[in-house]
DNA sequence: TCTGGGGTCCTAGGACCC
DNA sequence: TCTGGGGTCCTAGGACCC
């Protein structure tokens, strides 16, 4: 179809581009804003703060990742590589404030801006200079909220996601068709997201270690090893290839969860019952909050040392009713057979697809 | 490394139905 | 009744992400 003949074609100088936005160190960050007495000091975010308890590192400032410490990283872990670090709980309502306002700071700009988180976002810009557009989203992030963030340029979400790894920290770097290749091609497959661990050793089993052995392989053989959708997603993703959309269209959850891991384990079975349904009580709360009923109520059991089983199952009908979605925890909870003694307790409430 | 909490999506097997 | 094939739903588990 022909454009109008009055609009004003801007198509020779502007492009759509994406870009990825994403917060450096953002809960240590926040932490140390308020406390800036800490700046400079290797700082540990994480489960109560106290660092004897069982939890992990949410975040840990760039000076204690000089240690060693990692997010997921247990706390006895990291106490243990850098004593003298800060330990402080997690504050969540603090961070999402302060997200609100970093999000907000985005919106201010002529862009689309699709939260994915806390401390991501992307971008949908048209523009014809994308890295003078991240240097002023870097410049306004930095005045209005004192934080720093890397910026990935892309010509679509999987390069300008993979690009903000190389602008880390507080950089601006550009991920396109031009460079995918002679930057990617030599690096471990798990440096696409998407591609884990666990997922990068069976590939590198099939001979596939590398972002470029990976492009070069055939679709049929991924799909015989890793199933007909995630076989050929994991040869795209290698070749860079990726969606083009941005959607500020508010995200709708498919679940609600709560669970709890107990500092010991838990043996008294009316305990384990009780614990079960004051989560399921929680978890009726954020149904009733989200103002859709929910279909589905599964619970997850961990069983010490660290056995993980889930049981779950499909409500007559969908409801928001607390004492509902409690009963049928507690159903679920007795399709469990096993009686060794618990880690943590969950209780998952879905909502109709 | 003794391993959180809150999510998403995919796979696979069995049930069930025609 | 020795026994097909396809579609769909339910359930459990795995992998990944922040």
């Amino acid at each position: 179809m022909e454009s109008c003949p009055s609009a004003p074609d801007t198509r020779e100088v502007s492009e759509d581009w994406i870009l990825h936005v994403d917060l450096d160190q953002f809960i240590a960050a926040v932490e140390v804003a308020r406390h800036p007495e800490l700046r400079g000091r290797p700082v540990v975010v994480g489960g109560t703060g106290d660092p004897t308890q069982r939890a992990v590192v949410a975040t840990a400032s760039y000076e204690a990742r000089e240690f060693g410490i990692q997010s997921g990283m247990p706390l006895r872990t990291a106490a243990k590589r850098c004593p003298d670090a800060v330990f402080l709980p997690v504050d969540k309502p603090a961070y999402e404030e302060v997200s609100e306002r970093v999000m907000a700071v985005l919106r201010g700009f002529p862009v689309v801006v699709e939260v994915l988180g806390w401390d991501e976002a992307f971008i949908g810009a048209t523009t014809e200079d994308p890295e003078a557009l991240a240097a002023e989203l870097r410049r306004a992030v930095a005045e209005g909220t004192g934080l720093s963030c890397a910026v990935g340029i892309g010509d679509n979400r999987l390069r300008a996601k993979t690009a903000t790894g190389f602008a880390k920290p507080g950089g601006i770097y550009r991920l396109t068709q031009d460079n995918w290749s002679e930057v990617m091609d030599a690096r471990p497959t798990d440096a696409l997201p998407g591609i884990g661990r666990k997922t990068a050793k069976k590939l590198a089993e099939l001979g596939a270690a590398t972002v470029g052995e990976l492009a070069a392989r055939d679709p049929k053989e991924l799909a015989e090893r890793f199933g007909p959708t995630m076989g050929p997603w994991y040869r795209l993703l290698a070749l860079g290839y990726g969606d083009r959309e941005v959607t500020a269209t508010p995200y709708v959850p498919r679940s609600r969860s709560r669970e709890t891991t107990f500092q010991q384990n838990l043996t008294d079975p009316a305990e384990i019952s009780r614990e079960v349904a004051a989560l399921a009580r929680r978890v009726a709360e954020d149904v009733v909050a989200e103002g859709r009923p929910a279909a589905r109520v599964a619970v997850k059991v961990r069983f010490a040392p660290f056995v993980t089983q889930t049981r779950s199952i499909t409500l007559d009908a969908p409801t928001s009713d607390a004492d509902v979605v409690e009963r049928a925890a507690l159903a679920v909870l007795g399709l469990f057979e096993d009686s060794r003694p618990v880690r943590l307790l969950g209780v998952r409430a879905e909502f109709p697809a």
